[in-house]
DNA sequence: ATTTTAATGCAACTAGGTTGCAAATATAAC
DNA sequence: GTTATATTTGCAACCTAGTTGCATTAAAAT
């Protein structure tokens, strides 16, 4: 809901969501930021931004929160939803651009849904 | 893999599947059977059923481990997956009776996908 | 009944993520 | 530009879900 000040950190984040189209997992990023920001402000921020809509964020197989910047993951106010990819083999993460239809249910509120398809990526399936 | 021993703890989790249809999550399993077995074989135990097919598992909203034995569910080897629904309000997992088709992918090989609907259940909707 | 093999409990550990708080930095007001 | 106000940051300590190693115990096979 704030407004995101253009702070040292703010900017180097999003940078990295600039150069990376694919999800970046919050290890990963703390990882590669971790002679620059805490992690726990790299946290505090990736939560501030997927809140802002400028990022979105979904778990991955192992439970592990993932982010990324993506148009066709845009909030949809219908019930399609699109899905992320992880490789079983090298973990990387990649939204899916597609749609997943979720019917409506009687007798239940629908307000949000995750899809994850498991199985070898382009390179590992070789 | 295994063959499972008919143990008094296996004997005591298979119990409360028989008697819950909904999912269980390995924290209010361990906490159920508190005063009867220790946690470290409840989690071994769950693996080994989700391993050996009596049960299957999947993450909640916050990365939590699900178990449940429902006939819904159980292993198909097209690509319909059977989504779990979670209750945003009251944090209640069910299996939902109904089928979501992924489409194949060029250059992947999918092999397992998980469905997580999110939304009010039937009693937090009122 | 004895041997073999698998299951269990315990304590200690790991990993991902969170919290409280004082210090630093960004923006707004003057 | 300087000061005031509000947000952000780093740090250390913490939390929780789940895992590991190992000695002990209980099932099953002989």
């Amino acid at each position: 809901m704030g407004i995101i000040r253009k702070t040292q950190a703010s900017k180097l984040i999003l940078n990295e969501f600039k150069k990376d189209s694919n999800a970046i997992s919050a290890i990963e990023l703390i990882k590669r930021l971790k002679s620059k920001i805490n992690k726990t402000t790299v946290y505090r921020l990736l939560d501030k931004l997927a809140d802002d809509g400028l990022l979105h964020y979904f778990l991955d197989m192992n439970g592990v929160k993932w982010f990324a910047k993506c148009k066709c993951c845009s909030k949809t106010k219908d019930n399609d939803i699109y899905p992320h990819f992880q490789c079983t083999d090298c973990g990387i993460v990649e939204c899916l651009d597609m749609k997943v239809n979720i019917p409506e249910m009687p007798n239940r509120k629908i307000t949000n849904s995750h899809v994850l398809v498991l199985g070898k990526c382009g390179l590992c399936i070789h």
